[in-house]
DNA sequence: CCCGTCAAGGTTTTT
DNA sequence: CCTTGACGGG
């Protein structure tokens, strides 16, 4: 059967299984996509199952694209029928069909994060609230906590005077939501949930349709999704779950690794299928990555291995500033190009944070070696893109004052605050929609909102009949967006953009239905609007490419989390310092895991930095720098721990390897081949040379605290007695110390 | 209503 | 350093 063919022991015995739950741990690069379409592949050929009794969740879009795509190789089937998405796709998908018994208006909306925030705004100015006292996105915080834990205002504990203020605003935002027919994203679960809960015979009805459920990414499953995967799926359910424990990076938002130890409890797991063996890197980077996350407890346990050679060992180099770790990343750019052949795109530059591109790109700039950077805004979330969805989503709900809101002033209109106002007092007096609301005002401002509501009017009449690229062509026309934006010296790429949406919806139409289990009872009005309100939510679900322009062929440039899942023939991870990565916050400190426990926040930039290096196919280079740029202050790093936490056979230094301490003053730190050209500049300061308290160690050096350990001095404050250091002593993070009191040696 | 200035604050991110 | 949000004048 030539499904099965080039699978290995594990992956055909995981493939394989009968039905029953199971967890497979997939280590990086050991082919878990594979095994998972694989699986849906074989159980359907095999005749266990049809396409319509399985289920299979990820986390994004992209990941479910990828899997859709390779079952439709492997079977000649329409993947219609299976339910393959991200878990909001696959809620509202549930809750389209269902809208009725979920208590919603057929026409809902989806609140992406930014829409969601402007609807706390708006609703905080409506209650008068001090939002010095209560910031907005705590309540943002606030709300999503309580909906991951499956928990309604009322069910919130609150034990002091803040958290019963946030109860009662839950509550408001819930009565709000519902009043517009909007529905956020934890919403859409929570919704889902209560809905399996609450109905028997539709709970029964997708349990006994989905006969197999397989889970992506399971280490990364909050609270919620992990109880609603598990009321969906039943006493008799059968769950696939397929995860890494070592590749868990998402605590900070809710993700829960003791998920998976929790599944096989719930589930009677009786089969825990290790796929150990790596087809994407060497050797070598399988010996570091392995060695690294060693020092992890409470590992489930996993050791990576591969057939391939050795390779190249891990080349460490140590910068005496970011400047100098970016002039090194680009003259061993240009060799792997020039010299070995790769081509740009086989290269990556991963880093901890965002801010630390500016300074690679840079220095790719001036070389003049194209790249491409991930992250910042997407397609959907640009600002000309929400207003022209905003009038669409007006067409599709006309109680959504959040979009409302947004567009009846812009283009502007002579709409001003005070008659917002006015509407808005007597909106919440009637307790209606802005829009409805309009047609109660009276005097003169009422006459602008009368016209913006008979535009809107007009535009849902003279949409009638028009497929849903014409539909958005005659919107984004008839709003007066384009015209807008033509006056505007700067408002060429934003025509071009609503341009592009008319495209992306023409695009969308041409891939056909998004539903299949649309009731066939539609009527014409329906029908009109129906294409328009699947497209509104694959908007909100699917924000888009978050990468700069896609130009030729480039050097990649990602967050180490935004580079999970991917591969590349060539990896930098730059910053490899005590406080950046590990990122500051994290040392010394524990954080809160999805239920609330407490996690060690180390572990999981550990876990970042496994992830990191896993991605590397052929050639890993690690770098840290002794100063870099941060927050417009230069400042002092150690070398990072993870990188002593590499094995040292696998290792070679380009610059010499420093005893402890990472910095002991930059006369001696240029040694290797790279110092002496290093674009280094300025002194750090500390030598200002006004009435200072002398500083007896100067910043950068190494010292020495009884308690402590050996640190860098990073910065002083205060003058005479008062005079404080602060010193970055790795591990034990970074400390401010009062010069006369601490006893400091110099190392 | 638009644009400027100033202060604040600054992990990681998908849906 | 550099971006984002809040105010006040033209």
């Amino acid at each position: 059967m030539s499904l099965l063919e080039n699978l290995n022991p594990e992956q055909l015995a995981a493939v394989t299984l009968p039905r029953e739950s199971a967890l497979i741990l997939a280590g990086a690069g050991s082919g878990k996509t594979k095994v998972l379409t694989a699986r849906i592949a074989w159980l359907i050929q095999t005749g266990q199952v049809g396409p319509g009794g399985v289920l299979a969740v990820t986390f994004t879009n992209k990941a479910s694209k990828e899997m859709l795509h390779r079952i439709s190789t492997m079977l000649p089937i329409n993947t219609r029928a299976m339910w393959v998405g991200t878990f909001h796709g696959l809620c509202n998908r549930m809750l389209r069909a269902h809208w009725k018994d979920a208590g919603l208006p057929q026409a809902f909306q989806i609140l992406d994060t930014q829409d969601q925030l402007s609807a706390i705004k708006r609703m905080f100015k409506v209650l008068n609230i001090d939002t010095e006292k209560f910031p907005p996105k705590q309540l943002v915080y606030f709300i999503s906590a309580a909906k991951e834990q499956g928990l309604r205002p009322k069910d919130v504990e609150a034990h002091d005077e803040y958290h019963r203020m946030m109860v009662r605003l839950y509550e408001a935002y819930e009565a709000q939501c519902q009043r517009e027919g909007v529905v956020d994203f934890s919403e859409l679960l929570l919704r889902s949930f209560e809905l399996l809960g609450a109905n028997a015979a539709l709970r029964e009805h997708y349990q006994s349709r989905f006969k197999y459920i397989l889970v992506d990414e399971f280490q990364d499953t909050n609270t919620l999704q992990y109880h609603w995967l598990k009321r969906l799926s039943g006493p008799q359910g059968c769950i696939f779950a397929v995860g890494d424990d070592d590749q868990s990076i998402y605590a900070f938002r809710g993700a829960r690794v003791a998920n998976m130890a929790q599944f096989e409890r719930d589930f009677d797991v009786q089969n825990r299928i290790k796929l150990e063996q790596n087809y994407r890197s060497v050797g070598n980077v399988l010996k570091a990555a392995n060695h690294l996350i060693a020092n992890n407890k409470g590992r489930l346990g996993k050791e990576l291995w591969t057939e391939a050679g050795e390779g190249e060992p891990l080349r460490v180099y140590e910068a005496v500033s970011d400047q100098d770790e970016a002039a090194f990343i680009i003259d061993r750019i240009k060799k792997l190009i020039n010299e070995e052949g790769y081509s740009r795109s086989d290269i990556a530059l991963l880093y901890r944070s965002n801010a630390q591109s500016r300074v690679l790109e840079q220095a790719l700039f001036n070389a003049a070696i194209p790249y491409r950077v991930y992250g910042g805004l997407r397609f959907f979330e640009r600002a000309e893109i929400k207003h022209a969805l905003a009038y669409l989503r007006l067409l599709d709900n006309a109680d959504d004052d959040n979009s409302f809101s947004r567009v009846v002033n812009f283009p502007t209109r002579g709409i001003g605050a005070r008659s917002i106002e006015m509407l808005q007092d007597l909106a919440t007096q009637q307790g209606i929609s802005l829009f409805r609301g309009v047609r109660l005002m009276e005097g003169r401002p009422a006459a602008s909102l009368q016209k913006f509501n008979e535009l809107i009017e007009r535009m849902r009449f003279e949409v009638r009949g028009l497929g849903l690229a014409e539909l958005v062509d005659k919107v984004i026309e008839a709003s007066g967006l384009i015209e807008h934006f033509q006056k505007d010296r700067e408002g060429e790429d934003r025509i071009e953009n609503l341009k592009e949406l008319v495209n992306a919806a023409a695009s969308f139409a041409a891939a056909e239905g998004y539903y299949q289990d649309k009731p066939a009872t539609e009527t014409d009005e329906e029908k009109l609007i129906s294409p328009l309100n699947d497209f509104l939510s694959h908007a909100s679900l699917e924000a888009g490419d978050n990468a700069a322009a896609a130009g030729q062929d480039a050097v990649q440039l990602m967050t180490a989390h935004a580079a999970k899942g991917l591969e590349f023939k060539c990896v930098f991870v730059t910053g490899l310092e005590e406080g950046i990565f590990p990122h500051e916050n994290s040392i010394g400190n524990s954080m809160q895991a999805g239920d609330g426990a407490s996690v060690d926040a180390v572990e999981e930039e550990r876990r970042l930095m496994y992830v990191a290096i896993t991605r590397a196919r052929e050639q890993l280079f690690i770098s840290h720098a002794q100063q870099r740029m941060l927050h417009g202050q230069i400042r002092y790093h150690m070398r990072s721990r993870f990188l002593d936490e590499l094995p040292e056979e696998v290792i070679k230094w380009l610059t010499p390897k420093r005893a402890h301490v990472a910095s002991q003053g930059w006369n001696n730190a240029g040694a290797g081949d790279w110092g002496s050209n290093a674009g280094f500049s300025g002194n750090g300061g500390g030598y200002g040379g006004k009435k200072t308290t002398p500083r007896p160690y100067p910043i950068g050096t190494g010292v020495a605290h009884a308690r402590f350990g050996s640190g860098v001095v990073v910065a002083y404050e205060g003058e005479g007695d008062e005079l404080r250091v602060q010193i970055n002593f790795g591990k034990q993070g970074m400390k401010w110390l009062m010069v006369s009191l601490a006893k400091l040696e110099k190392v």
